[in-house]
DNA sequence: CGAACTGTGTGCGCTGGCGCACACTGCAAC
DNA sequence: GTTGCAGTGTGCGCCAGCGCACACAGTTCG
C-alpha cells in the first residue's frame, strides 16, 4: 500500500453530498488507514464511527455460533459502513470487516445520529423498522447458506406464526416451497417429520401448529436473531410480535 | 375470512405512531381486503400504495428470469409494505404478494414520499444508498438459494472489482470462501476453471482480472440487477461504478 | 541453504437436495 | 354418485457441494 493521496471526493457518497451540508462534515472527516483484517464493528455493539471507504474495502459478515460466516453485503468507496446509526438501531447483529486494506474516511458516530435524529418521529420509526427488516433479509442470506430445508421450514412456519392471529396457516405446501426457493417434496418431507413428532397437523393447505416449543428447537439461530432485533429495534411493538409461548 | 373488525390499531407500526403525526394520516388511512395471491407491487414498477397489512401477511419474492423463486422478507401485522417510497427509490427489484389473506390498511404513495421529502438532503442521500444496500442483501440471499459457487464467485469478484482501483484484487481463496460461506476447496475449483479459460490470473493471495467480459458472462442475473439498482438510485456515482470495462 | 509456513491443487466418499415420475386422497362441482 | 383436480406421499437416480486428507509450491526466515 503505497502513501497515495487520500481524499474526500474519492469516496462518491461524500462527493455526492450537497456542498451546503457537507461542509460541516468536512472538518470532522478523518482520514484512517484500514488494513485487512480490520474489524470496523462487531454484533450487537453501538458504533463510534462511521467510515467511507475511499481505496478499502469492507465485507459485513455474519457469522454463526459455530464459526461458520457469511458476507452479507459489500461495501467500497461507493457507499457507508454503519448505516444503522442513521437508521436508528446503532449497532447490528453483523460484523465489519475490512477485506480489502486501503483508506478511508471516518465520522463520529453522533454526527449521524444527528442525522438521524433530525428526521421526524414517524420517518424515525419507519428507518428502524426498516432496519429490523434490512435484519430479516440478511438473516435470510444466511439461512439460504448455511442451514437445512428442516430448519427453514421450521423458521418459516415461526415467523408467519408470529404474524398470525391464531396458531392455524392457511397455506400450501407447494407456496411455502416458493417462498423458501426449494422443491415442493422437501417442504413435504419436513412437513411429514413435524407431523410424526406431533408438532403440527396438516391438510391440504392448513397447518395447524401444536407445539411451537418443539419447532423453536427445531429451527436455526437465525429465528431468533431477527425476533431479537424487532423486539430490540422496536420495543413497543414486540410484545405482540411474542405471543405468549403456548409451549408443549 | 369472517367480517372481521379491521382497525388501524392493529398494525404495530400504525399503533406506535406518534398521535399527533398520526392524525393526519389516519384520515387518509383506506382499509382494505388483501386476498391471497394478490400483487401489491411488481419489480421496478413505482408504487402506487403503501400498505399496513393488519391481519394479512405479504411475502417479498424476488422471482428469477427462470421463475424460481426466493422469500427476502416477510411483513404481517408488525409492519409495512412499500419502504421504497419512504426510502426515496419509489420501486424495488422484487414482488410483493399476499402470503395470507386478511385485511389491512392502505395509504397513498405521496404520502410516504411527503415524509421521504421533509427528510434533509443529506439523510436523503443515505437512504438511496441504503435501498440500495438492500438491493444487494437480497440479491445474496437469492444467490446463496439458487445459483452455483462458480456463477457466485464471479459476481463476488465482479463486485469487488468495482471497489477496487486496478484489476488487481489482493485476497486468499480462503477468504473468498469465507465470505461465500463455501469451503476453500470449492474455491480453488471454480478459480482453476476461470485461469484455465484466461479469465483470471492469480498466484498467492493475488488476482488480477484478465477478462472481465467473460466473468459477467459467467456469473449469474444477481450481479446485474444489483448493479442496475445502483445505477438507478444513485446516478451519481453509478459512473464511478463502472469502469470503462476492459473486455477481452 | 534448508526449515517452517502459508496458500493452492486434487482425490474420495458422503449426503442433502434436485428433477422426475407416479400413486394416493380429500374436497368440489355437476 | 363419479369425475376432476388440487394437495400430498414416496421412490429413485443424479450431482453439487461438503469434510477430510494429503501432496505440492511459493515465500519468508533463520
Amino acid at each position: 500500500m503505497k502513501a497515495v493521496e487520500n481524499h474526500p471526493q474519492n469516496n462518491h457518497l461524500l462527493a455526492a453530498l450537497p456542498a451546503h451540508d457537507c461542509r460541516d462534515w468536512m472538518a470532522l472527516l478523518e482520514s484512517v488507514d484500514m488494513p485487512l483484517g480490520q474489524v470496523l464493528y462487531e454484533p450487537g455493539v453501538a458504533l463510534e464511527y462511521v467510515y467511507f471507504p475511499t481505496s478499502a474495502i469492507v465485507s459485513l459478515l455474519y457469522v454463526m455460533e459455530i464459526g461458520s460466516s457469511a458476507e452479507i453485503a459489500m461495501v467500497g468507496n461507493e457507499g457507508i459502513v454503519g448505516i444503522s446509526l442513521f437508521m436508528g438501531g446503532d449497532s447490528t447483529p453483523s460484523r465489519a470487516v475490512v477485506q480489502s486494506g486501503g483508506k478511508g474516511y471516518r465520522l463520529l458516530a453522533t454526527v449521524m445520529k444527528d442525522e438521524f435524529n433530525r428526521a421526524g418521529p414517524v420517518l424515525q420509526l419507519l428507518l428502524r423498522y426498516t432496519q429490523a427488516l434490512i435484519t430479516q433479509m440478511s438473516q435470510i442470506a444466511v439461512c439460504n447458506r448455511h442451514h437445512s430445508v428442516d430448519q427453514q421450514f421450521c423458521r418459516w412456519l415461526l415467523q408467519s406464526l408470529d404474524r398470525s392471529q391464531n396458531n392455524e396457516l392457511m397455506m400450501t405446501q407447494e407456496l411455502i416451497a416458493n417462498m423458501l426457493g426449494v422443491r415442493r417434496e422437501g417442504v413435504t418431507e419436513s412437513a411429514v417429520k413435524l407431523q410424526r413428532e406431533g408438532f403440527i397437523r396438516y391438510s391440504r393447505g392448513h397447518i395447524s401448529v401444536l407445539n411451537r416449543g418443539g419447532l423453536e428447537r427445531r429451527t436455526c439461530e437465525c429465528y431468533a436473531v431477527v425476533k431479537k432485533e424487532y423486539e430490540r429495534l422496536l420495543p413497543r411493538l414486540a410484545s405482540v410480535l411474542l405471543p405468549t409461548a403456548f409451549d408443549d
